[in-house]
RNA sequence: CGCGGAGUAGAGCAGCUUGGUAGCUCGUCGGGCUCAUAACCCGGAGGCCGUAGGUUCAAAUCCUACCUCCGCAA
């Protein structure tokens, strides 16, 4: 098949390798212009361009899909489709209607729930016990084109939103594979989502990151996972802002929300429900993330303090 | 040239302001105590103090350049 992909991050890459390790001739990669990024505000290319530099496709980043020439470019490619995996932009009406097979979007959580940018994050974040990849026939809405198939995977107990985002990213690419076969073959009939299902999953804030100690030791520790490793919840220690990357669930113990009922070999902290959380990892501000255990040896701080 | 922090023993840190013997907690090794232990006591090993220059009688410490890591911001 002629295919043209969108997408920008790390998260789309595996899918646009596999498309042209199935033998699909890639004909041109849209993604987000590159922006500065990182320390010294280097302008840094995203991950799909780079990928697709090594397969020497031709690769489009205009700011905005409308307002660009792209609807004459992909007219004038004429792909059989579109696939699309967090490419960052809305497909106007009049692009989503050049290919014969449609745009089809890979979506990293079980629609109808967690339509948006952060998907992932959020259904961690929520506790969900599942997640998993959806693909999708695009229409104008956002992530309310019909369904097409689904993968399904467990979310672990302690599994953080990093770790399951690398599992349905490669997940992803197995969907779009079957996906696109099946199309091939007339083997789909697409399934209309149950809106009354659906819930939003806004792109993460820093406003998020702040761990409210009131909350239930579970709620900590999803929102934990849910934010790590990036943006990573954080909390705020004497005058000292720490990055929490990594908890488990302590069971009862005796301090009010925040308070640090144990601090040596393991660094327990109370949270509003009369449960506590281990912290695991965290990291000091200019610091690597460590074991509490190693931090504590060097910046020891003693229970009964509070974590704001 | 976006702002800022940090490189010292296997790990985490102090020492730098005011140059003059390399320190702390933990780990590790050996020994002791104990019914026993991740507990306690005694002892040991382990360092190019990020790299390269400079100042100095003398540099972990002061000066310059570079490398690496990280926080903010995106």
């Amino acid at each position: 098949m002629k295919v043209v992909f969108m997408g920008t991050p790390e998260f789309s890459v595996p899918c646009l390798e596999r498309l042209v390790s199935d033998g699909h001739e890639v004909a041109a990669v849209y993604t987000q212009p590159d922006k500065p990024k990182g320390r010294g505000h280097h302008m840094m290319p995203p991950p799909v361009k780079e990928t697709a530099l090594k397969y020497d496709i031709p690769v489009y980043q205009p700011q905005r899909l409308r307002n660009s020439d792209a609807f004459e470019v992909l007219s004038e490619i004429n792909p059989d489709i579109i696939i699309v995996v967090a490419y960052g932009q809305i497909l106007p009406k009049n692009i989503l209607d050049i290919p014969k097979y449609g745009c089809v979007n890979i979506h990293a959580s079980l629609l109808p729930k967690y339509r948006g940018a952060a998907p992932i994050q959020w259904s961690v974040v929520d506790g969900e016990k599942v997640s998993g990849v959806t693909s999708m026939q695009m229409d104008v809405g956002l992530d309310t084109g019909d369904m097409l198939l689904k993968a399904e995977t467990k979310i672990g107990e302690n599994e953080t939103a990093g770790e399951l985002h690398d599992k349905l990213s490669v997940m992803g690419a197995q969907v779009m594979s079957d996906t696109i076969k099946a199309l091939e073959k007339g083997e789909i009939t697409p399934q209309k989502q149950d809106d009354s299902l659906s819930n939003y999953a806004p792109m993460l804030t820093k406003e998020l990151c702040p761990i409210d100690w009131n909350l239930t030791a579970a709620e900590v520790h999803n929102k934990v996972r849910g934010l790590s490793p990036w943006p990573g919840a954080t909390a705020v220690c004497g005058e000292r802002l720490f990055k929490i990357h990594k908890t488990i669930l302590a069971g009862a113990v005796k301090g009010s929300a925040g308070e640090i009922v144990e601090s040596g070999k393991r660094l327990v902290v109370a949270c509003g429900d009369g449960n506590g959380v281990e912290i695991v990892t965290l990291q000091a501000q200019g610091k690597k993330a460590m074991p509490a255990a190693d931090f504590l040896r060097g910046n020891p701080i003693p229970a009964g303090e509070y974590f704001k």
